[in-house]
Parts: C-alpha cells; sequence; structure tokens
DNA sequence: CCCCACGATTAGCTCAGGCTAACACAGCAC
DNA sequence: GTGCTGTGTTAGCCTGAGCTAATCGTGGGG
C-alpha cells in the first residue's frame, strides 16, 4: 500500500540518505517495476515528485502523509511494548499493520492515555511530539575511551536484519544505556565496549558493521 | 474483503435470521455481483457453501474465521469506549477497520488488559468469552406493565440505522438499564416506557419500529 | 572510445475487489 | 395463467497491487 511506501521513505530520508526507487524495492521487497508503479500512482497523487537525477522527494502533502502514518506506527508501537508487554520485533511487525488502521483522534487519544511520550521504544521521535536531536553520531563512530549514551536505534537497521534488532536488546543496548568503548580493532574490524549497567561487551567480528549502523549515541564531548 | 462479508454474515446469523446474498449487498453497501463474486472466492476458500435455496452457510472453517474478527472486533470496541473514550458510534467505525489489523495474540493482551470483559459496550458477547443467552426478547415485545432489563443492542440495528445507536444511548437505554412499559399503543404503533433511573420515556409514532428491533430485554417473568 | 553494469522503465500477465447493464428465474398477486 | 417484484448470475469493464522478461540510458573502467 501507498502507506507502506511513504513510511519507508520517511525513514530513509530520516536518515539523511536518498531515496532511489530500487532502494524502496529492497526496503518493501517488492520488485523494481512495481515500486515504478506505485511512484507513478503517487505523483499523480500529489504526494511525491522524481527530480533530474531520479531521486523521490516528497511533497509537503506527502510529508504530512509520512509524518502521521510514522506518529502512529510509533505510537502503536510504544502501546504494544510498554502496556501489552510485546517485544520489540512483535511490536513493530504488528504495528506495521495497525498504522494504517489507526485513526489519526484515536492515536492522540492513544498517545495521551500512554503519558505523552516523546519516542518509540527505539528511542526514534514521535513526529509531532518531538524532533531528532543533532547531536548523534553513530557508535561505530565513538573513539576508544568514549563514553556515550544509546539515544536510538536506527529504523533503517530494523528492515534490513530484524533480528539485530532483539540481538541489541538482549545486550541491554537501548535508549539511555551509557556505552564506554574499550577498545577498537581497525583491523578485525570488532570494537569492545562496557554498557554502563551490565559488564557486557559486545565485540565481533562480522556482526560490527551492522551496529555501526544500527546504533547511535550522543557522544559526551560532542567531536562531531 | 473477505473479513467484513464473514462479519456480516456472523451478525446476521446470529440474530437467527438466513443469510442471502442481497442480504449481504444491503449491510456491505456493495452491488450484487460484488457478492456473487466474492461468495465464489470465499467458497473455493472452503469458508461458506450455499444450499439449494442459494442461502449462505458458514463451514466450521469460516465460522471460526467469522467468530475471530468479531472476538477482535468486540474487543477493540470495548477497549475505545472503556479506556479511550469514545462514543459508541466512532468506536464501531474505528473497530471496523482495526478488527482486521490486529493479531489473536495482540487481541488476546489487550482483552486480558481490559479485566477479560463478556460483552462489547452494546451487551453482545464477545465470541469465546461468553455466549449469547436465551431468554431475551425483543423490547417490543414486552407486554404494558411489564419490567425488563436492556441487555443488549442488536448487531444488526447498528449497520441499518448507526444514528439510532447513538439515540439510544442517549436515552439511557443501555446493557443493565431497567425498563418498564407504561403503555401500548397497538394503533399509532407507540410504546411509552420508563428507564429504570431517568424518568425519561422515549415515545414516538415514527421510531418504534426501528426501536423494537434494535432493542432486546430479558423479561422480568419469561414469557417467550 | 567502447562497453558493461546497474538503475529504471515498458510490455504484458495475474488476482482481488469493485462497478453497470442485462438477463434468468422464482414466487406471489390478481 | 400472466405478469410484476425481487434475487442471483453473466458479461464486460475498471483500478490497485503484485509479478517476469526484456529493453532503455547513463556513468565509470579499461
Amino acid at each position: 500500500m501507498i502507506a507502506h511506501y511513504l513510511e519507508a521513505i520517511y525513514y530513509i530520508r530520516a536518515e539523511g540518505e536518498v531515496v532511489r526507487s530500487a532502494r524502496l524495492a529492497d526496503w518493501l521487497s517488492v520488485s523494481r517495476p512495481t515500486v515504478t508503479a506505485a511512484l507513478r500512482r503517487m505523483t499523480r497523487d500529489g504526494m511525491l515528485r522524481l527530480n533530474r537525477r531520479k531521486e523521490i522527494e516528497l511533497t509537503s502533502r506527502g510529508d504530512a502523509a509520512a509524518a502521521a502514518i510514522v506518529r502512529r506506527h510509533r505510537i502503536v508501537e510504544r502501546w504494544l511494548t510498554d502496556a501489552l508487554g510485546l517485544d520489540w520485533v512483535s511490536a513493530d511487525t504488528e504495528a506495521e499493520r495497525l498504522e494504517t488502521a489507526l485513526s489519526d483522534v484515536v492515536a492522540e487519544k492513544l498517545h495521551r492515555a500512554l503519558g505523552r511520550p516523546q519516542t518509540c521504544p527505539h528511542g526514534n521521535p514521535i513526529p509531532g511530539y518531538s524532533t531528532m536531536r543533532t547531536n548523534e553520531l553513530r557508535l561505530s563512530a565513538l573513539p576508544a575511551g568514549e563514553t556515550g549514551t544509546i539515544t536510538r536505534i536506527s529504523e533503517v537497521a530494523q528492515r534490513e536484519a530484524p533480528p539485530l534488532l532483539q540481538y541489541l536488546h538482549d545486550r541491554g543496548l537501548k535508549p539511555g544505556t551509557q556505552v564506554t568503548v574499550q577498545e577498537v580493532d581497525e583491523i578485525g574490524r570488532t570494537m569492545r565496549l562496557r554498557a554502563a549497567r551490565l559488564l557486557t561487551l559486545s565485540s565481533e567480528t562480522a556482526s560490527i558493521p551492522y551496529c555501526a549502523i544500527a546504533c547511535l549515541a550522543s557522544a559526551g564531548r560532542a567531536t562531531a
């Protein structure tokens, strides 16, 4: 549905990346011709346009619609995890279906009932109730010895490797967690770090590239 | 969607009426050929069959699927009215969209969180957690002088005249309300009655036929 | 400079779910 | 019995949302 296209575009844009047709096809697990057709319908409906370089840009209407969908998604996620006790992964897949069925007025009431949260369970801001912070950097960008606080788990990581989401949650790497980098192994492409409360250290060869993309932390002394 | 067909069939059946194609077309506000095509698909999928008289009968699979949808619908309605404070009419239309987006596991958790209610806000039983009572009769069937308690507002009335739902709610005619019939005017086709707490009397010429279909009450001394 | 690879599109197909117009058929009224 | 009324189906059309196979276009490498 077009809602899922808008949502994906919103997420990719929020990560500061350019949105191209092929990217959407990967994201949504549909063929590229399918995306072409969907984009044509959405252009017709005034939700977006393609620039000369075939990059996708939301119109103001499209952006508002996308923000509304993401807002509903994140409110529902909060409800599913906080009130009903679902885990991160189930909450996300359930929210994916609920986000289009929930009206804005119900979402608003639900948001109020939940105590007006500002972010989804992974720390991503709920559009309209919070904004992106600007002093974030990737966990992988933290130098050895540096300490930071996990602020959010990138939405991009969720779609590209759902199991990673649970993995991070299990290691205590969730919003609010303090993290200190003990050692960075440039060759093996791993980093050893200590989470504030647990002495858990998460370091591995192959999965660090994922983790780097997945986790963002605001540095103690911001050195962008 | 097929979910709405199943739901409608379930409701009509629950009221003890035969389900025919034309009835569904009215109920769902779609054309009759559309219903024919949908029924063909659902027959193909083993959800129902037509008998010689073209009456629609759910298979056990179809019945289970329909009950699950109605269960989700009624749980969501309870949530929307009790926890989020929506009125009956909005709750019903919202639930109509949410019933297909909610998974059974979330519905189950929600049901528990709500304190395991047995009925929807209008008093209709939630399949799996309660069953229909058998000693009900229509409010219009109560003789003068008789007292009864409103047990539920028929689901059939909701689709055929949504404003009536709000009307009844506003007059305090909701599940649990005690009602005494003061006078029945056979000619003018009206009935004058007193609701237990309020001295409101609801009597009118044209709307009583609707009310008769809409309200069911269990009589004080059951005289079926 | 040519070509390769990759991104995007076209062509042509499927299915679900809608529609109207037209016809078939049953049953009740007279 | 003739016919009207209402129910169901057929035929033929549309849109959205998906697919594969094949083609177009452009940028970078050799």
